[in-house]
DNA sequence: CATGAATGAGCCTTCATTCAT
DNA sequence: AATGAATGAAGGCTCATTCAT
């Protein structure tokens, strides 16, 4: 687990080694399965290593949460653009959220739990929030809205989250459903809410008399 | 906090008073913000008898935690076989999950912080939901169902837990939404998902061509 | 160094083995040459044990400080109803002090050291300091006291005090001066502060013309 | 606190530096309330460069004690040859001790806190103490001295820095005493130590028989 | 069964000091 | 000489757990 002595870097390499290695231990153990030394020793650090550049765990809790939240809307953002249609983009979305929280999956879970005692991570963890409904409005472009239309997307976005959680987190096979239809619900789901037209087709509601 | 030493009685009682002096701290102040001497201390005992009747501090709030999913379940199920029709079975399903999420908010985002952790608390969890979604199917009826039907619940069982998180921990206000409009939307999907036929009127699916 | 394993007594017991102890720790090594492992440790006690009997270190160092203050003036207070008359009991008062001095120096030095940094040490010290000032004047007897008697009194206890001091931590001998004068020359102090008419004899001062 | 950066100069220059900014850190703060880090930082200066003058804390702590006392000597030494009489030299003496040790209170403190724990800021001290003790006799001049009136000397220094140092630290004022009746007390001594024949006058003492 | 003092392993943090530049 | 990032040993404190009563 050590990394080799990384000795006399600047501060930013240090301060990033250091956030990598958390995120790594965090996203395996857990927020409570380990602590400051670990994550110090992990990146190839001595314990006092880790003061001078985190005031302490929770510190750089936030700073592998960011750094992941960051990477994810550069990827979202990338796949919005690069999408030929919206039924392509929907598709995408599921694919790299399912994708991203099965990496990332013990990150998250300490996020929440987190997030729940320290107030600190909860107003920071809104902020990213705030940024993600943003984003999905956007995706919808201009025009009018129908009526609460902010809360259908807040709707929207929390089980687009929950579900890729509970199918990263092996709670879908667990219980003895099956990946690929829930998947392909998620798509629809998402598909609807960001506004796609679907052309009639075998679609059980399309198909009601 | 602390109780009047209640002391002697069935070892029954003394370990049903444990259970609700552990689930009210736990709800209050977290798993990992308390220690089993302070939940003895909470019951009114000795730290030692925490240990005459819990192997550790995990087995306790699984106790905890299966109280609450009991009670939750009990109260589901009056309401279900209660309810006049279907639309107010769906109402009425989604008022009492906000108020039990918002009542046991601290020990819900506990829960989810060490199934996330801990392999048997997963376990349990687990069997917990697949007698949810048990009921569901069950409150649905006998019938063909339509393909993927069992995804379709647990995508809405997930959405529905995850919104009432949202609304009991404060997050959908803090976001600037409305709570009254996401418990609506809320409504509209779990009668959807439990079978409700919506009369035509002033919804945007219904006026589709 | 380390006591025996004296577990299960009373609180009380244990208190006392931990004040005892430390009150010999603090007399060698300072209050900063130890810590509250190695109290515990010295009087035979897990680490944690001192935590359950001090919030730290300063908490049990008042402890023993007080215990030492109480000695000394049970002390003081039977020489002074035991002494046939003036002068026997200024002698006593030296002596008692000198003695004390020399047993608690090490204590004595860390006292004042925390008490020019800690206000609570500060203020225990000083409800201490007011107490003996209370039994000089107490050991006056009525009587119209002279003009600024309460600051005559001060300087006097502070003399005594610091010149035992320098006596107790070798400072006299170092200097090469003799103990045994300066011990006389405080009993003259002490005698005169307290009322002792002395008679005519081969004193400096009497001599003056 | 920080000073701006004043690198590059004579080596001298440096280490002036840092003993002016430590003298004043311990002076605020304490011996044992600092650390070499800081002190460095307080001079402005990088950490290492502590260690290119001086060998610990410690080394620059007594290079800060012998700067004051080299000082405050001058002073003394000053007063003393100017004063036009010995009581005007008495009073000198008195009003310039009590105001160094008003500023110095802190260094003063952590002075003896050290005299007692380590030998060499012992050796240094006492060093000190002589030199002190051989200016008063030097004031008093030649002549034959009476019986033991080296060890009347020494408990007069003591005697005149101990209250001066209780009325630096305020402990005089917090047991409810006056300081300048103290003051005053303390010019009488310092006269009479020094040799000041009085006027007779409204004394106490001179109205004995 | 209940007690509660005692435990010991270990986490979080600091600080005097070093070394490559 | 000055730097400043890095260090590692150790101090202060906590907590899940035990055991003699």
């Amino acid at each position: 687990m050590d990394a080799k002595r990384p000795r006399r870097g600047t501060p930013a390499d240090t301060r990033a080694r250091l956030v990598a290695a958390a995120a790594e231990v965090f996203n395996r153990v857990g927020y409570q399965g380990t602590d400051s030394n670990r994550l110090a020793q992990a990146a190839g650090y001595a314990p006092a290593t880790f003061y001078n550049h985190f005031s302490d765990k929770r510190a750089i809790f936030l700073a592998a949460y960011e750094a992941w939240v960051t990477a994810e809307w550069a990827e979202v953002d990338r796949l919005v653009r690069e999408a030929p249609d919206a039924e392509t983009r929907a598709r995408r979305i599921v694919e790299m959220t399912v994708a991203h929280h099965r990496k990332w999956r013990g990150l998250r879970a300490s996020l929440r739990a987190l997030v729940a005692v320290d107030a600190e991570a909860r107003a920071f963890y809104r902020a990213q929030r705030r940024r993600q409904l943003q984003l999905i409005a956007a995706m919808r472009g201009p025009g009018a809205a129908p009526k609460h239309q902010a809360e259908r997307d807040a709707i929207l976005l929390l089980t687009l989250e929950r579900v890729c959680d509970a199918i990263a987190e092996g709670e879908i096979r667990d219980l003895g459903l099956g990946v690929a239809p829930t998947v392909q619900q998620l798509r629809r789901l998402v598909g609807r809410g960001l506004g796609v037209r679907r052309p009639a087709g075998p679609d059980r509601r399309a198909s009601r008399p």
